[in-house]
DNA sequence: ATATAAAGTGTACTATATAGCACTTTTTAA
DNA sequence: TTAAAAAGTGCTATATAGTACACTTTATAT
């Protein structure tokens, strides 16, 4: 996943839980600035933060091989 | 996958691949104290050193949903 | 056993992520 | 169309990630 999917799986996720940025950052513990920088792909957040956002949203951050399969190279089927 | 787990992919990646700390700092652009401080557990990455140590071990980082399966709650199966 | 390679650590500087505040812009409802 | 909510931005202080160098410890061969 490049950067941008990141981010758009983040705002995706955080969209259909019907949760603002406000809300994510006071659940998650991270900055709200920090959470609008990230979101709006000026930022290059740390793991942790990553995962304390991952964390709410009921995301993991992990480590696939690239190309398991040939399939998804749309980027369709998101979660 | 918490933080342990993320570590354990990279090494055992990295050894699988039979590639050095050293050689992965260089092929990576990241530098050999970031990496040596990811390894041994105490550093916290940013999304881009952690990207950049994927790329040149075959792996991406991603975002899944959590318990997706029940499988490998053991961590077996492990990349 | 011991030489060599690989991994880990102390110190220290620089770059930048995090964070809060106040403000602007954009989106969403009424 | 306009008021309210949500998202984005400039500025700025502080904390810490990234980095290099020199060194120690641990693994690996021979």
């Amino acid at each position: 996943m490049h950067h941008e999917k990141l981010i758009k799986t983040i705002k995706e996720r955080r969209d259909v839980m019907q949760v603002t940025q406000e809300t994510l950052a006071e659940l998650s513990g991270v900055g709200l600035r920090t959470l609008k920088q990230f979101e709006s792909g000026k930022g290059n957040p740390t793991l942790i933060t990553l995962q304390k956002l991952s964390d709410v949203l009921g995301l993991e951050v992990c480590l696939q091989l690239k190309n398991i399969t040939k399939a998804n190279e749309t980027g369709e089927n998101t979660i």
